[in-house]
RNA sequence: GGCCCCGUCGUCUAGUGGCCUAGGACUCUGGCUUCUCAAGCCAGCUACGAGGGUUCGAAUCCCUUCGGGGCUGCCA
């Protein structure tokens, strides 16, 4: 029987995640629903002056909202834990001891001035930068001198003369020649752990058997291999590997956190739908491989092999996310649009949350359900409902007010003042009648300036239904404000 | 500079030697429909970075070149 198969996300929480977080995070999931194997969640927070709690419960919440659950990790443990590597320290010291007693790792006495310096003079010189081995087989004599300096060893990884290679699989076989591959650090002076130590640590002890992650990651690939191999692996144990392409900006530079378009956090608050993030993100690298995009989480796993993921970096582009958006917002259901939209209509105070008002809004969705591309679109959309008087802007204003606008609003008035059954059809029978027929207007003149009176603005839902929805009383009370 | 990765419409992509006078989606343009805005439908614009090979035949294989990106940290 085949092992199975286990994959790991494993953010470093400096910020809140972003679009490219999330994309590999949804590679990892979809790779391991669809092989039936396991998501791994790890906190990469060996470095805690930059990773917070508060970051920390934040990426949790993200990726919960997003529907990407993990079977170990953070709230829900599993064999392997604790999967914060911050707990784990005394892990990553008995593993660095280890290679320093059997001369795989060595202590550097180097001070970090002292790099620089050398540094800098192997850059002048034309030569590749990078630890120079210094430290690499000191005499007892110089070690003592060191330490009668004062000096603090960090613990450094030696890299073996030869060549690593293994088989990306999505970009085939990469050679990386050692010497290329400086000697580099696994360990503090103050006993820390760095990323290089940590990582290649966890994937082992957690039995991670493919490891989906960005492709800036794929030059410290060799470095991750010599961890495995003095933690003793043989090749034919390692992890496999895969770099996924880069998710970049419009402007073809990297997406960045700087950006504020990139935090999962603002595309939650702007009304885009978890399925539509993620359908979306899916495509940027990947493919279902025939013509069909817009496709359900379902689907994503069924079809999600590595064999189909893009080698080549992928721009961001905000109308094909919207367009799908738009697509989700229009299969939802009623009842699961307004399960939606109501926090937007609340936490913009449009409505209080009552059940009356939770019924003319659930009446209301679905003349505006294929009219937004965001949730968000919800509010301004629905906002004429529910206050007592509409505001024009200035365009709709000068509209409004032109005398001809007054007369047709006048007539729909009188139209209108009759109507024994307030329905949008006898709504609409009414003013086709007195404003087309009557006032011979062209159907776009005739219902202008009384969709302006009603609901605020030349751009609204359909004038009949949304008249329907606001009463008798309070349509009249507009149109009777508009002509005063 | 060195090492590594990448290169099909504006963007995401299909394409693994003949089905490609290169298909789909988004955008954009025009039209239809129409109470506004949308949605929907129809049509159109636009691509194999360049140059050499290999082959009867190349977007697909090879080489060179150009361009973009990443790494080159006691960040991850």
């Amino acid at each position: 029987m085949a092992r199975e198969i286990r994959t790991r996300f494993a953010p470093s929480p400096t910020g809140d995640l972003h679009v490219g977080n999330i994309r590999t995070a949804l590679f990892d999931w979809a790779y391991a629903r669809h092989t039936g194997g396991k998501l791994i969640f790890r906190i990469e927070d060996t470095d805690r002056e930059r990773v917070t709690d508060e970051y920390i419960a934040r990426a949790i919440e993200t990726l919960k909202w997003l529907g990407l659950e993990w079977d170990e990790g953070p709230e829900v443990g599993g064999e392997f834990g604790p999967y914060l590597q911050s707990q784990r320290l005394d892990i990553y010291t008995k593993w660095a001891k280890t290679f320093l007693e059997n001369g795989d790792a060595y202590n550097c006495y180097c001070s970090t001035e002292e790099l620089e310096a050398r540094r800098e003079a192997q850059r002048a010189s034309n030569q590749a930068p990078g630890y120079d081995g210094k430290c690499r087989s000191l005499t007892p004599e110089e070690v003592s001198k060191f330490l009668a300096e004062g000096r603090k060893p960090v613990i450094r990884m030696r890299m073996p003369d030869g060549e690593t290679r293994f088989t990306d699989l999505i970009r085939g076989e990469v050679v990386f020649e050692h010497k290329y591959v400086p000697d580099f650090v696994l360990m503090r002076a103050d006993g820390s752990p760095l990323y290089t130590l940590a990582v290649a640590v966890d994937d082992v002890l957690m039995k991670v058997t493919h490891i989906l992650r960005g492709e800036d990651l794929l030059s410290s690939t060799p470095r991750q291999i010599r961890v495995y191999q003095a933690m003793g692996l043989a090749t034919d144990e390692l992890p496999a590997f895969a770099h996924l392409p880069f998710v970049m900006g419009t402007d073809n530079t990297k997406l960045s956190k700087r950006n504020g378009e990139v935090s999962i956090a603002w595309y939650r608050e702007e009304g885009f739908l978890p399925e539509a993030i993620c359908n979306y993100l899916a495509l940027l690298g990947w493919s279902p491989g025939d013509d069909k995009e817009n496709i359900t989480m379902k689907e994503l796993v069924e079809l999600f092999t590595i064999e189909r993921v893009n080698s080549s970096p992928a721009r961001f582009d905000m109308k094909k996310l919207e367009a799908i958006n738009g697509d989700k917002i229009r299969a939802l259901t009623i009842d699961e649009f307004l399960t939606r939209a109501l926090p937007f209509l609340l936490k913009e105070q449009v409505v209080k949350g009552e059940e009356s008002e939770i019924e003319v809004v659930r009446k209301a969705l679905p003349i505006i359900q294929e009219r937004i591309a965001r949730m968000k679109e919800v509010v301004p959309m629905l906002r004429f409902l529910f206050v007592n008087e509409v505001t024009f802007d200035d365009e709709s204003a000068a509209k409004v007010n032109e005398a001809d606008s007054k007369k047709v609003i006048s007539t729909a008035i009188e139209a209108l003042s009759g109507l024994s059954l307030w329905s949008h059809g006898e709504i609409e029978s009414a003013l086709r009648k007195a404003l087309i027929e009557g006032l011979g207007l062209k159907p776009r003149n005739a219902f202008g300036p009384v969709r302006i009176a009603v609901t605020g603005s030349h751009i609204s839902p359909p004038l009949f239904e949304s008249m329907e929805l606001l009463g008798k009383e309070r349509s009249m009370a507009r149109l009777e404000s508009a002509v005063r």
